[in-house]
DNA sequence: GTCAAACTTTGACGAAGCGTCAAAAACTAA
DNA sequence: TTAGTTTTTGACGCTTCGTCAAAGTTTGAC
């Protein structure tokens, strides 16, 4: 696949030439064709997308399309890879944002919200490739890097939790809870941004104050793992609106 | 649909006759198709399970099947229906179990837990039908009807959060918190099971003791919500170990 | 016991979607 | 220019979905 050096012998050319001409358009192509699948299922709902429909709505063939994707469940794993790269470009700012470890920790919880709501079906997508359906079908390499891009996100969240450790503001009972921290974070903001995406369908959703919900949740258990400062020390909505207006304005700005 | 009384005025043949032989071969036919569905799927696989082969499994013919679901997506919300009919019935047993209030909702979590290892597969579908693909084209019917069974689980939690506030157990800062209580630990459940449920498959989870993830997480949300006894005061592994053995030995013993 | 009306079951059928593959086209390098 | 390699194409076969007119069954009135 990779091209041989020419002649000048530049040690760089591997770097440089990494990626032939061809290759380039392939990956751009690969944008291009999640581009259309993303406006098809925006306007036709879920199950509105085909590979058919796909084809028939961009300037390529089948068979170009299906060298893209093995399967319909591997353009819905890839939809997803989209999705998960974006989310972790926002939990890279969320992380930047001045403030205490809790703080930060609540602006990642904030980032994953804000792509379930900007993005409502690719984010149904991150949850459709969790589901065997997917799993069962989608080609392994595209599996493989949907689990690392997971693995990249663990890693941030594992060393913010790190800091905050070493920052004095939580004190686990042993080291090496650092890892049921982390699971109980992510159960925490997938269960409730998962129930929240299907909230017009919901009985038991309908009745709450669906914008408060997430803060709540995440406040009772970050006051659980005693990471200060706990919620009566410090007001946590300030901070909740503060995240909106400094660390992902443009977002916000763009949802309405 | 519902028969009239007989000349002989019994006031109960509303009752008696409410269903009558043909109705009661419709739901004997349905449970029937429902459980090869399920045994289609156990066998093979999530995307294994088609109209065709269903129809092919079972004594009956294609326009019978449409009779009972109007399509795929409805025979999934019906598997969904049963799997929640079946955790209901595990939550009201947890319910009647001997102990504080915190140890009763620790009850309901495990019930949770013990249908997605039972029933895989139908586990999945509650999960499939809060997607679009499923809402989208199941039934109006069936879905209301799904509505119903969540209803109902979200009012016996309800009814356990306001005993252990009568009893002292918990004291939320306003009365209305109930809602938002109960959406907090339907999320921390929902979330942790669903992750664990495509355990083999995720990396991040791959490293944590499974056994004890669920039980961990509720443990460190009950004490964010001050729930008392709290974990340092009970030893809430043997709550866990006695719950296993006292009011669901059968389904433990029925796992391996 | 008979009969018509109401309801149920059947399976062949059309439509739609999925994925393949031999042939055509485009590209590459000598 | 040419021979070899890679990419693209779209017609095709197969599977699945869901429908519907016709055949069959049940019900209740007489």
């Amino acid at each position: 696949m990779m091209q041989k050096c020419d002649s000048n012998d530049n040690p760089k050319c591997f770097i440089r030439r990494a990626l032939t001409k061809r290759e380039q358009n392939v990956i751009n192509r690969e944008l291009e064709l999640l581009d259309v699948a993303e406006n098809i299922m925006a306007q036709e709902g879920f199950s509105g997308l085909t590979m058919d429909k796909l084809v028939a709505a961009c300037d390529y063939s089948k068979g170009t399309v299906y060298n893209h994707f093995a399967n319909k469940e591997d353009l819905f794993c890839a939809l997803s890879t989209k999705g998960m790269k974006f989310i972790i470009s926002l939990v890279k700012r969320a992380l930047k944002m001045q403030g205490s470890s809790r703080e930060k920790c609540l602006a990642i919880v904030y980032a994953h919200q804000l792509h379930s709501q900007m993005h409502v079906t690719a984010s149904f997508c991150v949850l459709m490739v969790k589901t065997p359906a997917v799993l069962e079908r989608a080609s392994a390499g595209r599996i493989a890097i949907q689990r690392e891009l997971e693995m990249e996100i663990t890693l941030l969240v594992d060393e913010l939790i790190a800091q905050a450790i070493d920052a004095g503001d939580m004190t686990p009972n042993r080291r090496d809870d650092i890892n049921a921290i982390c699971f109980a974070l992510w159960s925490m903001s997938f269960g409730s941004s998962a129930i929240l995406a299907s909230a017009e369908d919901t009985e038991a959703v309908a009745r709450l104050d669906m914008f408060n919900a997430l803060l709540f949740n995440m406040n009772v258990l970050l006051d659980g793992l005693k990471w200060l400062p706990m919620s009566d020390e410090l007001d946590y909505h300030a901070t909740w609106q503060r995240i909106g207006k400094e660390v992902f304005a443009a977002e916000v700005a763009a949802l309405s």
